[in-house]
Formats: structure tokens, C-alpha cells, sequence
DNA sequence: TTAAAAATTTAGCCGTGACTAAATTTAGTT
DNA sequence: AACTAAATTTAGTCACGGCTAAATTTTTAA
């Protein structure tokens, strides 16, 4: 019912909206790669179709309803990526292409059958949340990488899927999800971060760096009381 | 490259061919669900692109090109079809409204790992044959059930993936792939079929038994001579 | 052979989702 | 407060792939 073209403009403004409350006509054109002309056309029409509210000037936010599509887009996204993860062994630097084109085809009954035979998963090849069926996100808490300070330490639960280069990078440097990693220390302003991962010592570049989300390791308990875990 | 509509043209244009060496017009646009007019333009078009070859009036014919791009599609979609019912159980009666829309996004790379993980197949769950990578596809020399005399044996090789409710019901009836059926006699024209499946009988439809494609058994030696298989 | 019917093409139109260029509004200076 | 720069919207256009209605060609039947 809903084209490809809107359920694509849906999901950018769920995306851009985890920032600004309310997204920007150049932001959604950016995010997308169009014109802002064409921004503006689709602006007004999610907002007569009450998928968004729109004030002139003032840019775009998801009706509930609207969030529930794009949540459904997002949902079959992240499904398709860790089916093909899972059945294919592609690797997860070249899932997200795909299911860029597979997550505007697949009928509600595939969503279902894929979502059973992964077991009802709850997060995607790079660590993303896969919404319910119903349309409810988890709301991941974590960290840049970048925002570490020396010393502490880590686990990567989600990493950026839109660049497969980074992945790859990331793959080698044994940055996957789960592993544990250690802040060095930062080089100075825009220069790379050091850091621990597997015994090694690597050097990250600040943009990739940033791309890398992280649960920080609670600071190590001063001498008494080591057994507090759960 | 080349959008989803072109793509279901050239398929569609390749099928009929099977039976008409020229595709008319109507043909096509009936076989599309789509009005004349349409047919025509879009033929137009795969003239101009030297896809097809047309003499107005008197319809088109693939050209080379148009017939390898057309198996390109026809790969996909059999793939994806076989590649769902393997990896996901999903029932032969589904999986072809599936693929219809699947085969259209999926990349090379996609395809060739499919088809690597199905082991190069060259049949998918309907008995139709996948044309390999580079545009060669068996030809099948089969006959439909309709056209074998009371008394004949054969073996189901093909069936009709278009209507969900025929293939549903060929599942109850046991005539799925490589099944054993027998003609046993045929009623007044127009009449059902009653053959024989699994020491069952059975009253086919003229218009099922005519979607069931068969290899005739070699009719049973006469006496003497009884070990004559490969 | 010719008239009627059927098939095909042409003409003109529409919605979608892009685009560029120009106009307008808003935001940031001095 | 007034300009200027930046962002946004408007206006107008385009390709695509549909459609209907009318014109034309081919086929069939009288
Ligand atoms: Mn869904
Ligand atoms: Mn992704
Ligand atoms: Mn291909
Ligand atoms: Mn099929």
C-alpha cells in the first residue's frame, strides 16, 4: 500500500528524530540523498497522509502512526539482515545493502516466518534493536567509544552498519560484538584513539571510533567487596 | 538498471513464447493483468532498447539480450522460491507470490550465494528449471496428465506454481513432485480425470490435470525382458 | 468482395517521485 | 534594526508506467 519511496522517508525521520525532536527539511534531504525540493514534496504529503505533522519552516515529526511504519520498515530490516547473516553466512558488511531493497517486499507472513526461525530475535548483525511486531523499540543505553575515558573498559554492543569498509576494518581489528575493549588514551584533538581489544594494542580513527557503541565496564571495585555481581 | 516492470515484461514475453513464436499484444497485456495500450508502449520500448524485436500489429520476440535478461529474472525467481521453501519451510503454494517481488532487488552477489548454498540447483519446488548463470535452461520434454490414455503410469515432474488453492489441493492429493500417478479412465468431455496415486483414486479437473506435467512410464514390458534399467 | 468484429495503436491524461531555478522565509550578523 | 546568508518552499519540468477513449489496422464472416 505504502510505496517503497515513503516507507524510505519514514524510516530517515524515525532515524534523525532519535537526535531532533523535530527533522529538518536539509537533514531528511541529506539523509536520503534528494533534493530539498523533493524533501519538502514528500513533507507535505506524509502530513495530508497523517503519517507526520509538518509546521512550514519548521520541519517534520512522526504521527504515531506514522513511528508504527516506520517501525514495521525497520523491524523487516533488521530481520532481513540477520536471517541473511544466519542462513547465508553473508558477512555483516554486506547484509545491510541488502535488506536496504528486501525489507520493501517481504509480506507480513515472510516477517513472520523469518522472525520464527531466528527465534524471535531481539537485535541485528551490528547490535541494533529489532522492534516487536507490535511496535515497540528497546532503547539501547550505551556509550560512544569516543567518549571513554583512558582507562575504562568496555563491551561493543552496537556498531554503525551504513559503511562496509568500517565493518570490514572493525572485523580484522576484532571489534565485533561482545568483545571487550580498554581506552589507552586519546592523541590529541581529531587524532586517533588508542585502545586495548584481544591483547593488542590498535589505533582508531576518530570516525570510526565514533561508530563504535559500547556498554562501559563499571569501574573496578576498590579492594573489599569483589562478588557483587548478579 | 533495468526497473521491476521491464523486468516482469521480458519474463512474461519470454513465457509465452514457449508457445507463440511472436507475443501479440493482448497476450501480454492479459498474461500482466494490464490494459493493450500498456502492452504496447512498454513493447515499444523494448524495441527501442533492442530487447525485443516488433512489427506493429503483428507483435514481439525477444532479442538475444532481451531473452538473456529475461532468464537473468526468471533465475532469481526460481532460486529465491527453492532458497525459501529450504531455508524456511515455507509450503510450495507461497513461496511463488514471494519470489515475484523478491527476485527484482536481490544483487548478483545475493544470487550466487544462494544459489551456492542450494548446491546449484537446477529445479525449483515446482519441477521448473533454473536457467544457469549464463543463460542456458533445459528444456523439458514432459506431458501434460490430460494428454496420457487410461492406462498409462508416469511420474509428476511439473506442476503450475500460479495458483496457491491448485497446489494446496495437490499437496492433499499426493501429487507432489516425482509422485507415481496412473490415468485410469477419462470421463465425457469436460469430465474430471480419475487416476490413481498411492493406491488412491482420485478425480482430477480437467482444468488441474492440466497444470500436472509428467514423464510417461515406458509402457510395461511385455513378458520377457525385465531388467532393462540403468 | 465487403462489411462487421476484433485487435492494435495513438492521443491524451494521471499519479509518483525525482529535478532545477526562482521566490520566500528564517536566522545571523553587524 | 537592517542586511545578508542560509534554509525552505514554490513553480515548473521530466521520466515512468499506468489508464481510457478514439482512430486505425487486421481478421473473420457474410
Ligand atoms: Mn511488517
Ligand atoms: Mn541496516
Ligand atoms: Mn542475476
Ligand atoms: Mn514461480
Amino acid at each position: 500500500m505504502t510505496s517503497p519511496a515513503v516507507q524510505n522517508y519514514l524510516k530517515a525521520i524515525y532515524t534523525l528524530q532519535e537526535n531532533q525532536a523535530s527533522v529538518t527539511t536539509s537533514a531528511l534531504a541529506a539523509s536520503l540523498g534528494v533534493s530539498a525540493a523533493s524533501a519538502t514534496n514528500m513533507m507535505k504529503k506524509l502530513a495530508r497522509a497523517k503519517l507526520a505533522r509538518r509546521a512550514p519552516y519548521r520541519g517534520v515529526q512522526l504521527t504515531p502512526r506514522g513511528e508504527k511504519m516506520a517501525l514495521e520498515v525497520i523491524r523487516h530490516h533488521r530481520l532481513v539482515e540477520l536471517f541473511l547473516t544466519r542462513a547465508l553466512a553473508i558477512p555483516w558488511e554486506s547484509v545491510h545493502a541488502e535488506a536496504e531493497k528486501i525489507e520493501h517486499v517481504i509480506s507480513e507472513d515472510l516477517e513472520d516466518r523469518i522472525a520464527a526461525f531466528l527465534g524471535n530475535p531481539t537485535r541485528d548483525p551490528h547490535g541494533d534493536p529489532i522492534p516487536t511486531k507490535d511496535g515497540r523499540v528497546e532503547r539501547l543505553a550505551l556509550v560512544s567509544l569516543l567518549e571513554l575515558s583512558p582507562g575504562q573498559s568496555a563491551t561493543v554492543r552496537r556498531v554503525s552498519d551504513h559503511n562496509p569498509a568500517h565493518l570490514r576494518l572493525l572485523t580484522r581489528l576484532g571489534l565485533t560484538l561482545d568483545a571487550r575493549v580498554t581506552v589507552l588514551r586519546r592523541e590529541p584533538t581529531g587524532g586517533p584513539l588508542r585502545v586495548r581489544v584481544a591483547n593488542t594494542e590498535r589505533a582508531l580513527d576518530e570516525k570510526l571510533a565514533r561508530e563504535i557503541w559500547v556498554a562501559p565496564t563499571p569501574p573496578r571495585p576498590t579492594r573489599r567487596a569483589n562478588k557483587n555481581k548478579v
